[in-house]
DNA sequence: GGTAAAAATATCACATTCTGAGATTTTGGA
DNA sequence: TCCAAAATCTCAGAATGTGATATTTTTACC
């Protein structure tokens, strides 16, 4: 393992519950020599991804720049705004957007309803990759040969019986769970696609009561109408030609407030 | 310079207007050889820092779920939720929360108003040192020593005339400025204190007219109620005695996985 | 303001691990 | 299916990371 590798792990021992460490803590932990962890830290800290903190260290501010560089350019929430707003009003549920990252699914927005449902659904949650209408409505539109690599790295057993599910959730367009991620609650998911692939979800989160109560299928019939605006507004994707010949970077580098 | 902090240099090449870098275009800006940046990036793929994206490589979701852990925990947002929420509602602006990190100032929190201000003050956004309600609220109250070498690294000339500002700042408990991040913006901050330390302020955001409009002995007086109710809810800090004999690490040594 | 303990850094010999030019494989778009 | 671009492999040389101990700096308390 590199050294670089060894050094990013000490990001991996935050956590939710566990936002200062000592110095010494990070060393015990993963048994490194007292000059190596302090070495480590250091740079992390010169990077701005960790602080001195009371205490310890703690997660640094360049994440939360990093977090605001991600947020403003994402192209999704770019695409998705308006149209998230417009579902919370027309429906007046609680929608949650969800990005496929790699392997990784996670919260990208939670647009709060006219009754806000108490939930975790932040930005930044990751969300199991096969539970829950969003991660549904995600996998269920990968490409199979992908789907079936990630279920059995991450998933385990039983995949037959979990396409056949998918292949489901694909013919309908969108996938609904009851109480998966929460007792009582229920999930709509649609996927957003980028292009042909998909790269996230919508959702609708409402209670039991409310789905009982509402007009089930104009519910669904609007999220799917948002979700495809949504993916049109991603649509202009790479109309430029290749460029047959590479172009040189200009020479200047990032100017940077020297530390 | 370290190969650690050389690999982190990647990170610092994405901004405001550059979401998605291609491999060649990492490489040439570093001047790092195809092979080396191509590690890199390997290995911050696979801490999750960086992610694959049409056209090359785009920040990842590590950041994303590291933002979360720091969100949640962070005992000043905490700390702070209800008396925002108040501020706003007693005063009709917008309120923004600035956190002190190492030498860095960042916007940690922008609850809106009423009447939204269209400013950009989101999570993440950078401040100034030394311009702003906001960070004067904050550097105000560092230490002098601290401050002067904080001036002297970032700020530059004239310290005497800033000194001489801040301590009326720090006499009058909060700070207040016209126009210097927004133009037709007034700005009043107040600081929030962990402990003895400064580490934040609390900042009220309004039009001039509305500021010329307004009672603003009690703008003032509100703000810093709130700001002394954030610092005092902050204060259990560290009621922990220290231990008096350090703790022995475990005798053994660093076992290593071989390459 | 001064003091002691803890936190963090410096030192330096040694060898692990990183580097880089070019060839090679893999990916993904038509 | 094919092709070009993207990404990885190889391996010898050497720079760079490593760790036991000593030293300095910071912190917190009086």
């Amino acid at each position: 393992m590199s050294s670089l590798a060894r050094a990013l792990k000490v990001l991996d021992l935050f956590g939710e519950e566990t936002a200062v460490l000592g110095a010494d803590e990070i060393i015990a932990r993963l048994k490194y020599s007292r000059p190596t962890g302090y070495r480590y830290v250091r740079t992390l800290v010169g990077a701005g991804l960790l602080v001195r903190a009371r205490g310890g260290y703690a997660l640094g501010p360049r994440i939360i720049e990093l977090d605001w560089i991600i947020r403003t350019q994402d192209p999704v929430l770019l695409a998705s705004r308006q149209a998230v707003r417009g579902l919370v009003t027309a429906t007046g549920c609680d929608v949650t957007q969800m990005g496929l990252y790699g392997e990784r699914i996670v919260t990208i927005h939670h647009e709060l309803g006219p009754r806000p449902l108490a939930i975790g659904y932040d930005r930044g949650r990751t969300m199991p990759l096969f539970r829950g209408a969003p991660s549904k409505a995600i996998v269920a539109f990968l490409p199979r040969a992908r789907l079936e690599r990630l279920y059995r790295r991450h998933g385990g057993r039983g995949f037959a019986r979990f396409a056949e599910e998918m292949q489901a959730v694909r013919r309908a367009g969108y996938a609904v769970s009851f109480g998966e991620l929460d007792v009582g609650k229920v999930g709509i998911g649609a996927p957003v696609f980028h292009g042909a692939r998909v790269t996230g979800s919508v959702c609708l989160v409402l209670t039991r009561a409310q789905y009982d109560a509402a007009d089930r299928g104009a519910l669904v019939e609007r999220l799917l109408a948002s979700a495809a605006r949504i993916s049109e507004a991603l649509e202009p994707v790479a109309p430029e030609p290749r460029p047959r010949r590479r172009m040189t970077a200009s020479p200047r580098s990032t100017p940077r407030t020297p530390a």
